[in-house]
DNA sequence: GACAAAGTTGACCAGTGGTCCATATATTAA
DNA sequence: TTAATATATGGACCACTGGTCAACTTTGTC
């Protein structure tokens, strides 16, 4: 079973992913159809849904590519991020690097809400963006080391809500983080506090 | 000038929002079209338009009537709601009957964001949710007064952000606000601690 | 070179939000 | 009542969307 990519599938798909990037850079969301990514990658659109399934697994291929990065350093990389560090830093830490992660992919985040909104066939049941999914386990684990008195899932997904929130999301497109970083750190401090500084 | 509306453009507009209503009781949002709409009140699609100018202000219409009693309980009603209580119990209150608020009318929200989301013609030079800008206005006011050293502004749409969120939107269309009321209390109060508790 | 598996394609589909304007209706003034 | 006017109406129409599919082409393998 399980042979691989033929040699014009591989380039094709690299065509369309590079296309679609080249396109959001330079349109909102909504002005990027699959039929324009198709063109612009010089391919049939039938060929996009059948690399992709549809237009947010698209999207979703093209985060997937700029967190692959953050993944590997968060599960094995150096403290504070990587193992090792108490729970509140290493929260802090990557709550910081999602934030800056998600400034430099500002649009494409928002591409893929826009998918996500759009879609007209619902994909099979309840699949759920994997990237989301496995942020929330992070954060939401750190939580409970640091506070196992808290409904820890619930205030995970408030924090990484943040994220999708309209007016953050603009000054996150914007390419400004700070702000966004800085209220994350206050509002870990306050949660946090001192209890998971030490190894919790 | 300010004529005004004829009587029977008054009714029609009170068929479509009830139409609107029933619809979306019976059926997820992106099935619930202005054709449909229409459809179920008895009036030409032209005339949906014509009264709420888009999709987006059908919905916010409709959102605006099941608001109205919270905005006037916060404005001139008893504490700890309305004015005269502590900053940080009045915004546990206001953010506990947030949270009700949107059980109530979950699938309602949902369809909203749906509009925002799939509008074809951008409204006029961003016209925000003004329900959502006095809403924020009001928590942040709230945070600032009870902590002024912090990004209260920030803050505010990282709570009120949180209603945007699906897996938290998914619990409160199932009509379970406590688990959100909980964890809006406990951040409410490792964020405010006790300053905010007597007459800040 | 033959052959099957894999990949490609674009016309096609059902559907959308939104526009337009000839037509119908409510309101007011006479 | 009627005539005049401002308003409201409806539905054909538009440009466009994500997604499907059966006929066709290319690739890799023996």
């Amino acid at each position: 079973m399980e042979r691989r990519e033929r040699a014009d599938a591989a380039r094709n798909r690299r065509a369309i992913l590079r296309a679609a990037e080249e396109l959001l850079r330079m349109h909102p969301p909504e002005q990027v159809s699959v039929e324009r990514v198709a063109a612009a990658a010089g391919v049939g659109k039938g060929t996009v849904f059948h690399r992709f399934g549809s237009r947010t697994g698209l999207m979703r291929e093209l985060m997937a590519e700029r967190v692959r990065e953050l993944e590997q350093a968060v599960a094995e990389g150096p403290p504070p991020l990587g193992p090792g560090a108490a729970p509140a830093d290493r929260l802090a830490a990557f709550l910081d690097a999602v934030a800056r992660l998600a400034a430099r992919n500002g649009n494409l985040i928002a591409a893929h809400e826009h998918a996500v909104a759009t879609r007209k066939a619902p994909e099979q049941p309840r699949q759920e963006n994997p990237i989301y999914l496995s942020w929330h386990r992070h954060v939401s684990g750190l939580i409970a080391q640091a506070r196992p008195d808290v409904d820890a899932e619930e205030i995970a997904h408030m924090l990484l809500g943040t994220l999708h929130m309209e007016p953050i999301a603009a000054q996150l497109r914007a390419g400004r983080p700070e702000r966004l970083a800085a209220a994350f750190a206050t509002l870990v401090r306050a949660l946090l506090g001192e209890e998971g500084r030490s190894d919790g």
